[in-house]
DNA sequence: CTGAAAGCGCTAACAA
DNA sequence: TTGTTAGCGCTTTCAG
């Protein structure tokens, strides 16, 4: 079985030097087009494709970008790394994806198993913000990074995407006691993320600011191995004085408030109000249709794509921080706080 | 900036010669206990990572596997990716995730693009059985492939891991003429691949079967392009004789089928039976639960990447088809069809 | 505009 | 058990 033709294979097809048919693969320097034209069409009739693993050897870059999420089922993620993914093989670049499942020892490892594989960059998603070991791999990683929606105690500053969670928790809270709801529950998973940080403290806020009592507004925290989502909601919701709103973070809570709900025969909008984050994606299935705080997950992740492409092709330019929105989605599952409850 | 060490400073600080080193690293050959521990001591302290990009230099190998999926934002994709990835993480080895948008000429590029990062196999689903460009991109690979519920004209066999989806289709056609419905509609994508082909096939014949008129069992085969899923649906139950049940092939096209329902006022199941097809991950937030057909995706991702492992560690090896099973969970969308209609 | 020589980090083959 | 030599495919430097 014959070996991929090289770079040598073609130059003698030509009957030119290596370094002519590198130069044609790169379209770098000056090479009259009669020879170009003579080595492209030796590449084209030998299917030659350049090794880039060699020239990885040489310039020290492979082409190749890490990107590292906790959880590629999760459909957010997946949404951030297709468009990433998307962006980076339009300039040329791959995309070696992994894993982490939550664990930030994964985490750690993964970081390990991407640089040696020689990746230029790394796109990335923790799951613990403060987990020391990752932040002591972080800090020695040599090549570029972008993080991803995290606040990162981190030496140097670095590129990153970060959402606003905050204005939107505001809006829905504000929204929720117009609707004469005053106890609310707000479930997040149980990380120590941005994001849940950001939303938790936005919901305390914005409930105190609405002169809802402290312990009228709820947040409960759902380990991420609890199985059925709906054990916290039915806890909540089988309470003394269970909230007549509850806003869930992500598909796994929302759907653990939904089968609770139904499980207790609580009817939505009626006895129940419901906002979901990040769960755009199965509102619309939902009877009501669910009122969802939303963002561009696409953009996102191009946008990601696009600080590392950045970044690795001007090499100064100062750590850049973008700030993306989220945005309300008003439906159907919020209504009127239910009478008994004023 | 210092370059990450080499071998050769790990060599330096051992006091030991570079190969030495490179057999501490690979466990591989015969090393004075003593002498590996000095090493292993140099490798820690010096932070030594192994350069792959350099090693597969020498032994043409990467390890790195390829992975080609027309959309990770679909559910049962990222699943499968996720599992496989977890798996080869596992043994080892990283991922090169290709998304092609269910374009076959981006499938070729993408195959290319994974061949000149020297992939040592790539796990791949196809967006077209047919199409001659990737089928020729196909042929010319030169590494192992594992192909993913299809069926490929390719000159050699090729691992594959391919689902039943027949049997649970027979399953569903009968389980709804035992309800009563004489009209049933199948949505699927418009794709010509495997599972498709199959479900298509296989519905027709168990509606033969069961004695259903062939006009009475109508297949609606719906353009990916075609933003708004609801359409199709809309399209079928605004006709003379609209079906009494519907089975719905993917998240996107079940949605379309509640959209539409919800907003022609038909009541689920009484005036609709519906059911999914891999769309568990939204069956049970749907009002009525949707039945389902549904399908291991962590199994099916597990077994690709074991089907890959095993072709590279054992090179002979008889190329193998795993066939995996579909499975039919009742809810509460189907019920008798409604007297209207007999 | 084109080429020759050297070497990136690693390992296969052989030698000691 | 350890070391030496050579070279994988490519690009950088310097000469022509």
């Amino acid at each position: 079985m014959q070996n991929r033709p090289t770079l040598k294979d073609v130059a003698k097809a030509a009957g030119v030097s290596n370094i002519t048919v590198s130069r044609v693969a790169n379209g770098s320097g000056l090479v009259h087009p009669d020879t170009r034209l003579r080595v492209e069409e030796a590449m084209r009739s030998l299917g030659y494709l350049p090794n880039l693993a060699a020239r990885a050897m040489r310039t020290n870059l492979t082409g190749t970008i890490g990107f590292l999420v906790p959880d590629l089922t999760n459909y957010p993620n997946a949404a951030v790394a297709q468009a990433a993914e998307r962006r980076l093989a339009e300039a040329g670049f791959g995309m070696l994806l992994a894993s982490s499942a939550l664990n930030p020892v994964r985490e750690a490892k993964a970081l390990a198993a991407l640089q040696t594989r020689q990746v230029d960059g790394v796109v990335l998603y923790v799951s613990d913000e403060a987990d020391p070991e990752l932040l002591t791999a972080l800090r020695r990683f040599k090549t570029p990074l972008v993080v991803l929606d995290r606040t990162l105690p981190l030496n140097a500053e670095v590129d990153s995407v970060i959402c606003d969670h905050a204005t939107a928790m505001r809006e829905v809270v504000r929204y929720l006691v117009q609707l004469g709801h005053r106890r609310i529950a707000l479930l997040v998973p149980e990380l120590r993320i941005r994001p849940v940080i950001e939303r938790s403290t936005a919901f305390r806020t914005a409930a105190a600011e609405a002169g809802i009592a402290e312990s009228c507004a709820t947040v409960v925290q759902v380990s991420a191995a609890t199985a059925a989502g709906s054990v916290p909601a039915l806890t909540l919701l089988e309470g003394p004085t269970p909230p007549t709103a509850i806003i869930a973070d992500g598909n796994r809570l929302l759907r653990g408030v939904i089968l609770a709900s139904r499980s207790l025969g609580r009817a939505m909008p009626a006895d129940l109000s419901v906002i979901g984050i990040d769960t755009d994606d199965m509102a619309l299935v939902c009877t009501p249709e669910i009122t969802c705080i939303v963002r561009d997950f696409n953009e996102i992740g191009q946008l990601a794509a696009d600080l590392m492409l950045r970044r690795l092709t001007t090499q100064a330019a100062a750590p850049q921080q973008v700030i993306l929105p989220s945005q309300v989605v008003l439906r159907s599952s919020c209504g009127p706080a239910p009478r008994s409850s004023r």
